[in-house]
DNA sequence: CTGGCCTTCTGGAGCGCTCCAAGGTGCCCG
DNA sequence: CGGGCACCTTGGAGCGCTCCAGAAGGCCAG
């Protein structure tokens, strides 16, 4: 089969011992051995196996990223992150898809820990962030990415009642006061906050006349889902007033928003201003650039990676609960009345 | 440590060995001594150790995908169609990125090579293509992904030929004669033979007077890019008078490039007709939807993987070069002059 | 010269598993 | 009732490596 360390001890006329040792402690081997053994294993193109190491007593170098869909430019972004810490650290990242299911991201988990990975990176699932109690209990590295954790886990998350409070504020300075929000049920707590955000910057504000703003639920981040938001928010004219200001949960969301209401005659953002959330390139090529949230995304899969890299190498390892500040990006989907 | 086969076979009163068939040869182990090893697995919460079970002569379930960069949404899209594949058929897929480097190629392939990967799937740089000859020396199966291969290996890719041909096509048919191409040499065979599918398009109509396209080179893939090119074309005007009809190498260069007609007052598609490349989701939200060349990414990535996959188990796999005709899909950046 | 110490290298044990030859066991048939 | 034959199960060998105790060699001080 493949050439193994015994092959390249046997040409450099050493023992495998020393072969390990040039691997792996190299301050030990005398320099002309050492060169010997370097142009032994160089001859023969030789790689040593991963899993022989481990089972052998070494670490993995190979971490896993569980998310929702690489496919989707919010994670393909967090995973490039991710992915560049990984690189520079001479580790190997491994990704799996939970397409936001729960039975999945179980799955998921397993296959990373049958592989060994000496480290989890997990964007759970709405209900999935306990999951990651089991990878620690056998003594795997874990954080969480994009989902508030506890005292004693790593998480990277973006505040998102700042960034619910952010918009709000500025469609309220901007003379909006009849707001409504735009978000589905699935993305679970995120969405919620941003919904809370909104509701605590307005009864701030002292503007509020009636409790509520109104809340529109969409089954999925789409831009289809968006135009669907829209066309519900239209017919709702009859008991409730258009909205004037309005937030949705995600840009693609707001796509879809802003061409629904486009299409009814709506002007946006003459007669309605839209935020979106996260701010992906999108925002700014389509026709009416969108005013939006932004998130760090590639800042977080790297922050996440490098605290992911802290936990499995330092003995001193603190747990850290990273929380990103959302900023506001103004640009023409939003202005006054 | 973690639980080992041992620990199973003890609880379950039975051997090593019989812990290890019902893992993989389930149909050999009496039924009734099979439900107690797995009851016993269950209880202990075993994973096998998937790096162990490679030592001991198992093929590993894991496959590798080289790329530029999973930020880009044309990769990203390949890696999707492949991790479902991966997924369904129970291999966990790791992936590396390139940024288009030569050196780091050669240095993902080491590190998947190193992991034992069973499979690799490369979008090659510009020049690598060469690399997994020495990955198949190893006796690692592997395909060639977004590149033409040779007749010893399988390949996905799209007929560039074909895509400039029909971009082209379109253009001709709606009178346009004086044409240009903006590309980057840095994707090398691809954008050269997009332009030659226009050549030869132009050369076949007999309505070409002067032999040339204008080629306008740019240094890579962006809107920024685009939108400098357009000056170039623009500035050029003293000498050559302003093409009518542009085929741009990417999706995010003819959005940059109508972005820097519009802006000097050239309106497209009433002045210019652009045609994009890849049909990326980004072409149909801009402002003037873009027509383009749809390539089928999704398709590709899982076609690749499936052809991968088929190489791995099948004695009798015989090598196929699979190329995917390009579609052209009309939308509103290219009219009648 | 010799003992002790340091530096460098060696080869055996063991990691968790798979594979396989060989060893039970029970049953049927002659 | 014994031989033959399934059918199951067992435990040793080995995968490619790391780790480690100890051997070998060289050097210096007493």
């Amino acid at each position: 089969m493949a050439v193994t360390i015994e092959d390249v001890a046997r040409r450099a006329g050493v023992s495998r011992g020393t072969v390990s040792n040039v691997l792996n402690r190299p301050e030990v081997v005398l320099e002309a051995t050492r060169t010997r053994v370097l142009e032994a294993m160089h001859e023969l193109d030789f790689i040593a196996s991963q899993p022989a190491r481990m089972l052998g007593g070494l670490r993995s170098r190979s971490i896993g990223l569980v998310m929702h869909d690489v496919g989707h430019p919010f994670f393909a972004e967090i995973a490039r992150g991710v992915e560049d810490v990984a690189t520079r650290e001479n580790y190997v990242l491994t990704l799996t898809s939970t397409r936001d299911d729960d039975e999945r991201q179980r799955a998921s988990l397993r296959l990373l820990l049958a592989q060994q990975v000496s480290g989890i990176l997990l964007i759970p699932t709405a209900s999935g962030a306990d999951d990651l109690r089991q990878v620690r209990e056998r003594g795997v590295a874990a954080v969480l990415l994009d989902h508030e954790g506890g005292a004693n886990e790593c998480s990277v998350a973006v505040d998102d009642v700042r960034g619910g409070i952010a918009a709000t504020q500025h469609l309220l300075s901007l003379g909006h006061h009849r707001l409504a929000f735009v978000g589905g049920p699935r993305r679970g707590q995120r969405h919620s906050d941003r919904l809370n955000g909104m509701r605590s910057a307005l009864a701030a504000s002292g503007k509020q006349r009636r409790p509520a703003v109104q809340a529109v639920t969409v089954p999925a981040d789409t831009i289809a889902c968006g135009e669907e938001a829209a066309r519900t928010l239209l017919s709702n004219r009859a008991t409730r007033r258009l909205p004037t200001g309005i937030l949705c949960g995600n840009d693609l969301l707001a796509v879809g928003m802003i061409r629904g209401l486009t299409s009814s005659g709506v002007s946006v953002p003459d007669d309605v201003a839209v935020v979106g959330y996260d701010d992906i390139e999108l925002t700014t090529l389509v026709g009416t650039p969108i005013t939006s949230i932004r998130q760090p995304m590639y800042e977080m899969g790297r922050t996440a990676a490098e605290l992911l890299l802290s936990e499995i190498h330092e003995e001193t390892h603190t747990h850290r609960n990273v929380r990103f500040v959302p900023e506001l990006i103004v640009r023409e989907s939003t202005a006054r009345p």
